[in-house]
Order: C-alpha cells, then structure tokens, then sequence
RNA sequence: GUGAUUGUAGCUCAGUUGGUUAGAGCGCCAGGUUGUGGCCCUGGAGGCCGGGGGUUCGAGUCCCCUCAUUCACCCCA
C-alpha cells in the first residue's frame, strides 16, 4: 500500500471511466440546449454566508457538512459549495442578468463538497448535473425542468426509476401547517427521537422525513399539508401534475416528501433508483421562490431547478449493465520496430501518421518485438505497421491487419490512404 | 458524529489448534520463433502480512491502541 492515499470519501476516475463520465455530460449538453438551457460555471467556493442565507442555518449542509475556511488571515470564511443553486442565483443577481431578460435557463455540471462520512452511493467529492429556471413562477416552468431531467434518464436507458412529487405550498400555507404539526406532535414529545425534538421548534416538516421505525406510526397519523393548502397552491400542484401527465412522465404522490433545504416551496419531488442502496435518491429539485429574496434581492426571483447526482447515476447505469457498450477510443495503428537502431526513424513514422490524423501507437521502453505485438494486441489496435530494414531501405512498409492478420507491403502513402478508409477504422472488439 | 465490518503481492483471495525460507489464480516482465500478436508452455520480478505496542521460546494467526476501508444510521446527489 502506497504512502498516500485519495482523501477521505474523493476519488481518482480512471481513463476507462472517463469515457463513460464524457458520455453521460455529452446527452446532457445535447437536451439542456434542447430546451434552450445555457451552461454556466461558477466558482467551486463561495462567501460562507451565501451558504448559510440560502440553504438555511437549520439544515444538516450548513450545521454540519460544511468544508469552510479562511483563506486570508483577517479575511471572510469560504467554503467549497455543498449545492449549486446558491451559487447559480447569487451570480445572476450580481450581474443583474434581469435586466437583460425576465427570464434565464441555465444549466451546469460540477463538482461539489460535503463533509459527511462516505458511504455506497455517498462521497466527500462528487458531482451534480442540474438546471435552473430563473425568473418565472409558474406549474409550467417547474413541469420544464422535471420534463427535461426525465428526458436524459431516459435517453440514458435508465430503467426503474421513482419519480416522488409533493407539494410544499406557499408561505402561508406552510405557517399554518407548521403550526398544525407543532400542536399535533407536542402531546408525543417523550416518544420523539432527539432529532425530531429538535426539529419540533425550528422545522417540523423534517419530522416527516424521519426515517425513525418507532415515529412511523406517529407521523402516519399527522396532519397532511395537502389539507392546508390554499385553492391557489392546489391548483398550481394539479397543474403540474397534469403536465407531467400530458407527457407520459410516470409520478407517486408522496406527502411525506420534504427534503432538506430551507429554499423549496410549492413543488419538490426526487428521483430515486431501485438499485441503489441505502442513498438512493439519484436527483431531485423543487421551487424555490423565496431563495433570491432571502440572498438580498430588492425584488422577486422565482425559480425552478433540478439537481442530479453523477456518481450514483453512473453506478445505476453500471447496475443496468448500460456501460458495457462504452468504450474509449483505441488506437489504430501500432508502430512496430524491428530493430533497435531504427527507433527513431519509426518515431517520424508515427509522428507523420499523427499529423495525418491517424491515432497512432508505439513503443518507448525499447521491449522486444514479441512485446510489442502483444501490447499492440493488449490495447487492441486495428494494425500493426513494421519497420524493418527492408522497410527502411525500399520504402515500402508491411501493414498488418491484426484482425484479420491479412498483411500487405504498401508505400507510406498508400498506408495513410488505407488507414483513412472509415470502415478499417475500428477494430471489432473480441 | 454514532454503530458494525474488513485490512496478507498491482487485483481477487488462501494461510489449518500460534511452529522453519508466506502461497494460488489473474495481471505484469522475459523466453519458447535471432522480422510478426491473441491460445499454449517455461521462467522471473513483486509482500517490514495497514502501523505501533504487548503476551510467548516463537505472532500473518492471540490481546490492546491507532490509522485506513466498506456498509449502515443521520441526511442527502
């Protein structure tokens, strides 16, 4: 075992994997401009107050799972973002996007930090894909980002996935519910796990979330948001539903369903993966109008968004058997030399054939001939071209095709016209 | 942060009630053809048995501590 390891729940991705991972980005790239998303980056770590104004202080991210430093001796605390959507709307109000346009779709792809103990499906360092709606609230616009987050699952081929939706209501309806639930658990206060008391007080709705056997029965009988919405949040949360509906996108009602920023209101929903495991939320999202309000913003930002967890798509699509057909790209041709003192003029050899675009191959570690034909089979390129003293000397070198191990003498010209033939160019794997 | 789990070769793992120089398969390197791969055969390199301490004549095996891994709780992607 090597003196240094990986950090703590980080992980190296391996040239193999990194195939798979530009795969899964390239269909994301393609439907987010399909729906007329634009990407943005934003920077990794951001003032530690964004963080704490709009996820909120109670949930677990900001008490807890935060990697936050000081990155000058007097200077203000940073910390490396544990969620985009704060990043995302802070950028859009400094530079007054609005002002341009009423509304901004914009999606992103990046990594994020959370100091949690790494666990299946869980790591300190992992990486979101997710979209975001800003400046219109609207059943249509959260049906927007739902309908395009379903559509890369499904163009991914993902099978067996839940989609979960509820609805959170608008600030009224929540106050009223909070307290509704307030008067319904206190008379159980010594039932209730230290957790959920402490949630009593700062945000009941948690309790639902509890995954706590011994509360499941008590949380069955609590008072259902649904019945303190307003007429105007049912109609907005049937309106949803209808869409998704109008689109085939299959959905369960579920009213326990909460999740754990302070942001959401009206719409959330999740995703999650039958083969996941203990973590099997696999994305999730919701509306959040009230977010830009609470960063500081002199007027209204409504907004919708979607956030989906790469790691743990990629390992439902490993589970599916959905990456075998990913494969990164081979060379095609492998230099062989069959003499020493002809190292160098092989390296012009290869050095043209690369010029001419060709992904080319040889071997720098002077290994026998026998060693470079295995390694030109071990990475599996379409042709060997030898250079020997014949070669050398006629100018005409024989090309193998390690297929079907047919050979022929060719000029190099005539080797870079075969090699160009689009139907030679990949190698059928065995 | 809590609980459990596992640390022996690059990888997957054996290693008997503590007993000589710690093994296998795969992978890697070389050779079997002094100019030709895959299959096969032969050989080779590669381990302070996670680290530290203890018990013992003797520890990969037993005890303690520590570090790391994995899984679960909490919560989330």
């Amino acid at each position: 075992m090597s003196q240094y390891q990986a950090v703590k729940g980080t992980k190296d991705i391996f040239p193999e994997e990194v195939a798979q991972w530009k795969y899964v980005e390239g269909i994301v790239h393609t439907l987010a401009s399909l729906y007329g998303f634009s990407e943005i980056r934003t920077p990794v770590f951001e003032y530690t107050e964004l963080f704490q104004r709009g996820i909120g202080l109670t949930t677990d991210i900001v008490g807890k799972e935060m990697f936050s430093f000081q990155p000058d001796t007097k200077g203000r605390s940073v910390t490396l973002r544990p969620e985009m959507t704060a990043g995302v709307m802070r950028a859009a109000l400094q530079y007054n996007l609005f002002s341009l346009a009423p509304v901004h779709k914009l999606y992103y792809i990046g990594e994020l930090f959370r100091k949690e103990r790494p666990q299946a499906g869980r790591q300190r360092q992992f990486s979101q894909f997710g979209a975001e709606l800003l400046g219109v609230s609207s059943p249509a616009a959260v049906a927007e980002v739902i309908t395009l987050m379903m559509q890369v699952f499904e163009s991914l081929g993902l099978k067996e996935l839940k989609l979960r939706i509820n609805t959170l209501g608008d600030t009224e309806d929540r106050v009223r519910y909070r307290e509704a639930l307030q008067s319904y658990f206190v008379p159980f206060y010594e039932i209730l796990d230290e957790a959920s008391r402490e949630r009593l007080e700062k945000n009941p709705l948690r309790i639902l979330d509890s995954k706590n056997p011994v509360l499941q029965e008590l949380v069955a009988g609590a008072p259902r948001l649904y019945d303190y919405l307003n007429d105007s949040s049912l109609r907005d949360f049937e309106k949803v539903l209808f869409y998704l509906a109008e689109r085939n996108i299959a959905y369960d009602i579920d009213h326990r369903l909460v999740r754990g920023l302070d942001y959401y209101s009206h719409t959330a929903f999740e995703v999650t993966s039958s083969v996941l495991g203990a973590q099997d939320a696999i994305g999730g999202g919701g509306r959040y109008d009230g977010l830009a309000r609470e960063l500081g913003s002199s007027s209204d930002v409504p907004a919708s968004g979607f956030a989906v967890g790469m790691e743990r798509l990629l390992i439902t699509m490993e589970k599916q058997g959905l990456l075998t057909t990913i494969n990164p790209l081979r060379p095609l041709v492998y230099v062989v030399v069959q003499q020493q003192e002809l190292v160098d003029h092989a390296l012009t050899i290869a050095w043209r054939l690369r010029k001419a675009g060709i992904r080319t191959e040889i071997d720098l570690v002077a290994r026998s001939m026998k060693s470079q034909m295995r390694e030109a089979n071990r990475i599996r390129a379409s042709y060997a071209l030898f250079i020997g003293k014949t070669e050398y000397t006629t100018g005409s070198y024989a090309l193998k095709n390690l297929l079907t191990s047919e050979q022929t003498t060719l000029s190099l010209e005539d080797v870079l016209q075969v090699l160009h033939q689009p139907a030679t160019k990949e190698r059928i794997n065995l």
